[in-house]
Parts: structure tokens; sequence; C-alpha cells
RNA sequence: GGCGGGGUAGCCAAGUGGUAAGGCAGGGCUCUGCAAAAGCCUCAUCCGUCGGUUCGAUUCCGACCCUCGCCUCCA
């Protein structure tokens, strides 16, 4: 089935088709973190969105080659090195540490390369030279180089791809800070700044004299890099579009006159609790901040997906407590599935709800990755299969093939299914104290142990197979 | 002021010109000695408000109300 996407550059959902000839190779590129700081709620749902993505291609049969960049130098980052008299590559290695920490629990995978903007400055000098040479970049009085929008503009090309510009309606220096550089006109950006005393030890050599790199030439220069100069994908959230995307794709079509991005796809922000998102209000969370709270980074990964992503969510501390039964309720089913597969068997069949959840889990991803509706069909299998399970109406070959089709499913949804844990030998001694009990007819003594079990956080379960420990 | 999203059950959230998926919570039931974060069933005469088009609108059009985002820090 074929895939369609969003196109931001349309603004309509396109069939996707590769650039590959073969239409095996999809090159994805995504903005990444620039790391001041820990990454927040809002921050992860665009990198689980775009991990969303890249397992829905890899899904549909695509080889992906997923990029992710590290913005290792930045205004905000050379304020806070200079505050903490630390080093900048201290400073960022500490949150980019972190936040491929953080990625990992969240169960995404990890790019297949993570450019650092500070391992790439030959590649950015070059751009921003082959920008000069080509005149639609200049070099101010205070030093600077800076990219000409009228001059890009001049040459045919189109500024305001992404989104309708007005210029003469912006509001142009309500929060701007227009004294700050010597640009010729206001609109236009920086490629490479100037080195000023506070910069302190950040600064590299050029032929335009030392200083450092823009916010968005990097992207421009490690994107083209690892992928070349047009490629298939390109991801960020939603407030990237302007002015970051705009001007990388000037920079990049400035620089090599070809089209730079064939697909580009954004990702809506987040509500928390109803509200946006600010340390004030106190629903500014980390996922640090939320596994502090006794939430799992799966926990988190399915909130994050369970709505479509150019919709604004919603994320709530309810909803993530709810996130946390509806897996209980796919672990329970799969658990059962593994337990029933696992007898042997002889025979190969297929229950026809398996067909039935691929088609419409496929059907759902294919239109603009509908994750709702793939839920939807996730939950309906459940519901199938516990009912057959419950009737003892499934077979142990039925069961087998039923997690092969949950395996193809999850390699999508990313949530795994947790093992299930081994109870060490004081818990185990517990249950079977409670067996004993039980079988006396002592229901008062088997209570507290349940009670006691429970506050050692193992929960006990009585099936017709006997009792099950599970670990809260 | 310019541009662009939204308003669907207690909460979250899909969707359609022909009468509302799914999840959580709630209620009922089953299993159980009692239980369970176990299973099954149930839960929107209705989709912000008011008009219009239509045999028929939550879905299309218009107005209005509310809300969110971007407009050179930003996921």
């Amino acid at each position: 089935m074929a895939l369609k996407l969003f196109n931001s550059l349309t603004r309509a959902v396109q069939t996707f088709a590769p650039l590959d000839p073969a239409g095996k190779k999809v090159g994805l590129y995504c903005c990444g973190p620039t790391v001041y700081d820990f990454a927040h709620i809002g921050n992860w749902r665009t990198f689980v969105f775009a991990d969303l993505v890249r397992r829905t291609l890899a899904f549909s049969g695509y080889e992906v080659k997923h990029v992710m960049n590290i913005t290792d130098v930045e205004d905000k980052i050379i304020q806070r090195v200079r505050e903490n008299k630390t080093t900048l590559r201290e400073f960022t290695g500490k949150f980019e540490t972190a936040f491929l920490d953080d990625l990992k629990a969240l169960n995404c995978q990890a790019p297949h390369v993570t450019p650092r903007a500070t391992g790439h400055m030959a590649e950015i000098i070059a751009l921003i030279e082959k920008l000069v040479a080509r005149g639609v970049a200049y070099q101010a009085t205070d030093g600077s180089v800076y990219f000409s929008i009228e001059k890009y503009r001049g040459c045919g090309c189109t500024y305001g791809q992404l989104q309708k510009l007005n210029f003469d309606e912006m509001r142009v220096g309500e929060r701007v800070s227009t004294d700050e550089y010597e640009k010729e006109a206001v609109a236009d950006f920086a490629l490479w700044k100037a080195r000023v005393p506070d910069d302190g030890d950040v600064f590299w050599p050029s032929p335009f004299g030392e200083g450092r790199p823009g916010w968005h030439i990097e992207c421009s220069a490690m994107s083209i890099k690892a992928l070349g100069e047009t490629f298939d994908l390109h991801l960020g959230g939603e407030d990237l579009k302007f002015p970051h995307h705009e001007d990388e794709i000037a920079q990049s079509e400035g620089a090599t006159g070809k089209p730079f991005v064939k697909f580009w796809l954004h990702g809506a922000h987040l509500l928390v609790e109803g509200k946006k998102m600010s340390k004030r209000l106190g629903n500014y969370f980390t996922l640090r901040d939320l596994i502090a709270k006794g939430f799992t980074g799966r926990e988190v990964r399915y909130l994050l997906l369970t709505a479509h992503y150019r919709e604004t969510f919603n994320f709530t501390l309810e909803g993530l407590a709810g996130a946390k039964s509806a897996l209980a309720r796919i672990d329970e089913c799969v658990g059962k599935l593994r337990e029933l597969a696992a007898i042997p068997k002889s025979e190969v069949q297929s229950p026809k709800s398996n067909d039935a959840l691929i088609e419409k889990f496929t059907a759902a991803l294919a239109e603009d990755l509908n994750i709702s509706a793939a839920w939807a069909s996730v939950f309906e299998w459940v519901r199938e299969m516990n009912k057959r399970l419950a009737e003892n109406s499934l077979s142990p070959a039925e069961a087998a093939s039923a997690l092969t089709a949950w395996d193809k499913i999850n390699s999508v949804l990313g949530i795994g299914t947790t093992a299930e844990a081994e109870a060490p030998a004081d818990i185990l001694a517990l249950a079977e104290a409670r067996t004993t009990a039980k079988l006396a007819k002592d229901f008062k003594r088997a209570d507290t142990i349940r009670d006691e079990l429970k506050a050692k956080g193992w929960i006990i379960a009585d099936s017709p197979k006997g009792p099950k420990l599970k670990k809260i």
C-alpha cells in the first residue's frame, strides 16, 4: 500500500516516492537537539514522531538512512558555558549523553548518523564560501557573514516555500533585536558570526575571520554531507518551519542550485494539562521528571504516540496513568498468547483476525500516519484474542501466528512487551507460603501475605493455572 | 495586524454527505474463599453557537464565540 504523507512544501497529502531510482533507499533528516539543557516532553514528541516516520518507512519496505544533528554551538550554549565556568565540550557532552539516553528510554531507534556542528566546521565554512562566491551572501562591516534574501530572490529563487511570508506585514522589531548586527536587511540571517569577547574560547578560524556558525547553516552542511544535495525527507517541529527550515532551504538551494528536500514533515506541539508548557505553571516536564514520578519511557512513548502528529496534543498526567493501563492490557494478552504458543504444535494456522490487524494497521499508517486508527486495530485484535483465549478456541499454532503478526505491528509501535519479571527468592517463598495457607483454608494469613507482597511491589493474582506474580 | 491549526462523551482521541473508531475512567457481569492493575459487556438521539445548501450535515458554505501556534530564542 502506498504511503501518503502531508508535505509542508505543497501543503497537501502526497504519495511518498523516494528519489532512489530503485525505489528502495530513503534519506531522512531530523533536526536534532540543541544541547544546552535536558530535553522536555514537547521535544520528545517530535523525536518520537520522527521515530514513527522512520519505523513506518522500514515497515513499508524502505531502507532508511536516518540522520539527526546535534547542535553543540549556539548562543544559549555559549552563554551557559560562560555562566558555569566550564568548557563547551564538557557542557554539551553532558546534555548530549542525557539526550541519547532518554532517546533510548523512549525506545526510539538510534539515528544512523548523529553529526555534531563542531565536528563539521570545514563543511560549514565551505558552504558559506560557496554562497559568497555565488553572490547570495556578504560579509558585513562587523565581520559576520549574512545571507541576502534579496539577492537570493534576484536569482529567481523562492524564499518562503514553507510558510506564506509577507515581509511588509511582519511585526519586525517586536521580538527582534534589530541593532545586534549590521545586516543589510532585517530579514537577512547570519551564516557566520564574527567572534566577540563574550564567546570566550568558543571560536574557529575561517577565511572570514574568527567566529562561529550561525544557527541554520550546520543543518544544511551536515544533511548535504550525509544525504546528498537533494534528499527525501526532512522533519522537525512546526515552529522550525520559519525561520529555521526556510533558511536551510535558502542556504542549500542557494549553494547547490538544486532542490533541497522532497518532503518536509512537521510535527505539531503539545499542551500539558491543557496549557502551554511553562516552568512557572509547573507543567514543564523532562523525561527524567516523569520517570521520577514513577512512569516509564515506554508509557510516555505510548501516550505521545496516541494522537496524530499534525494535531496539537494535550499531554496529561492522567493520560499517562491511562497509558499504563492500556499497555498492561496489551501485555496481558501477548503474555497469554506466548504461553499458549509455547505448547508444541504441528499444524500452521492463522486466525482471520491477524489479517484484519495487519490490514487495518497498514492502511491506517499509510493514510498520513493515522496512528489513532492504527491503535484501534490493535485493541480490536486484543479483544478478539482475549475472547478466543477465554473460550479456549485458539490453538497453539494460531497463537504463534498471532504473535508473528504482533511482532510485525510492534516493529512500528516500538512499545515492546515487558518480559515477565523474574521474582526473587524471597518473593517466591512468600507466594508459596500463601498457597500453603490457601490450601489450609487459612485465608486470613493468605490475605496478609498478599498485602505483604503488594508492599514489596508484587501483585499476586490467582489463575486457573495457579497463582501468578506480577511486578507493579 | 499577517499567516495557519483546533473546538467530537467525565478525560484523551479518530472519522464520515446517509446517521459517531479506539483508549482511560465509570457502571454491570464472569472467574475467585475474597480479590486483582484478569476477562467479557455497557457507556455520545449526537460532534462550539447561529444561519445556509441538501431528500439528508457532525461532515460542505457563511457569520459569530472560544482556543492554540508561527511572524528571526523555540520541538
